[in-house]
DNA sequence: GCGGAGATGTACT
DNA sequence: GTACATCTCCGCA
C-alpha cells in the first residue's frame, strides 16, 4: 500500500537534467493528478521515450522548429508539454533542460484511483466498455492521458515542480528505487519515417512491468544476457 | 493473442 | 491537402 508520508514531490533540480537522463530518472517514479473535486490518481511511470530536438527528425522541434503548439519543449525542464495526435487524443511530455526537447510519458502502473481511471476510460469508449485489468488502463500515452484525465486545456504548460501548481505533479517514492528493476532501451514506438532516428534506442521501459505498452522481446533476451555475470 | 481498418482535429507544407 | 509520438473494434486463429 502506497502512503503519503513515504512520497516526496520532486523540485526544480530533480528534473533539472538532460532528455536521455531524464528519461532514465523518472522510470519508477509517481505520476500524480489530483482532480476539481480532490480525488487523487496517482501512477508509478513505467516507459518514457526521448524527443532529442535539433537533429531529432521524430520530434516536434525537428532542426529548431518552434512554433506557438510546441512552445512549452523551449520551456524550463519540468513543464508540460501537451499535444493532440489523430485527431482524437492527448499525449503529455516533460520538457528537459535543452530547449526543444522533451521526454514522453508512455505507459503508468495505476497505484490509486483506479475506479476513477476506470470509469474516465469507459466514458471515452464508443460502447463504454469497462477496462477490467489495472494493466490496461494506462498502457499507451493517450490511454494514460484519458485515464487521468489530462487534456491540453487542463495541463499544457504547467510546471510540474511549480509549488502552485495543485493539480500534477510528480513523487518520488523509496519503494522504487532504480536498483530494484531493469531498464529496456529499445525503438520508438510509432515513428517511421526519421532515418536514422526511426530506430535509435532512445525508449526505456522497465523489464517485466504488466503496464508497458509494447514490449521488445530481443532486446530484452540481450538485456538478460548480458546481465548473466 | 494478432492484424487490419477506420475514426478524426490540428498544425504545417 | 497531408501527415500524424493512437486506440478500439472486429474477424480470425
Amino acid at each position: 500500500m502506497l502512503l503519503n508520508m513515504n512520497c516526496t514531490r520532486l523540485l526544480m533540480e530533480d528534473l533539472h537534467l538532460p532528455c536521455k537522463k531524464q528519461a532514465l530518472y523518472l522510470l519508477g517514479k509517481v505520476l500524480v493528478r489530483k482532480l476539481e473535486d480532490g480525488t487523487i490518481l496517482k501512477g508509478k511511470i513505467v516507459e518514457t521515450e526521448c524527443y532529442l530536438g535539433g537533429e531529432d527528425k521524430a520530434s516536434h522541434s525537428f532542426n529548431g522548429r518552434r512554433t506557438m503548439a510546441n512552445e512549452p519543449m523551449y520551456m524550463p525542464a519540468g513543464t508540460i508539454y501537451v499535444y493532440m495526435t489523430y485527431g482524437m487524443y492527448y499525449c503529455l511530455n516533460i520538457s528537459s533542460v535543452e530547449p526543444g526537447a522533451a521526454v514522453l510519458l508512455r505507459a503508468l502502473d495505476p497505484l490509486q484511483g483506479e475506479d476513477t481511471m476506470r470509469t474516465f476510460r469507459a466514458k471515452k469508449n464508443k460502447r463504454g466498455t469497462q477496462i477490467d485489468k489495472s494493466s490496461k488502463l494506462c498502457n499507451g500515452p493517450s490511454k494514460m492521458c484519458i485515464a487521468l484525465d489530462i487534456t491540453k486545456e487542463n495541463s499544457n504548460k504547467i510546471n510540474l515542480s511549480d509549488p502552485k501548481n495543485e493539480s500534477i505533479w510528480l513523487e518520488d517514492h523509496p519503494d522504487f528505487s532504480e536498483e530494484d528493476f531493469k531498464v529496456v532501451s529499445s525503438a520508438r514506438i510509432g515513428i517511421n519515417n526519421a532515418g536514422e532516428w526511426t530506430s535509435k534506442p532512445l525508449r526505456f521501459y522497465i523489464l517485466g512491468n504488466e503496464s508497458v505498452s509494447k514490449r521488445d522481446k530481443a532486446r530484452e533476451r540481450i538485456l538478460l544476457e548480458d546481465s548473466k555475470d
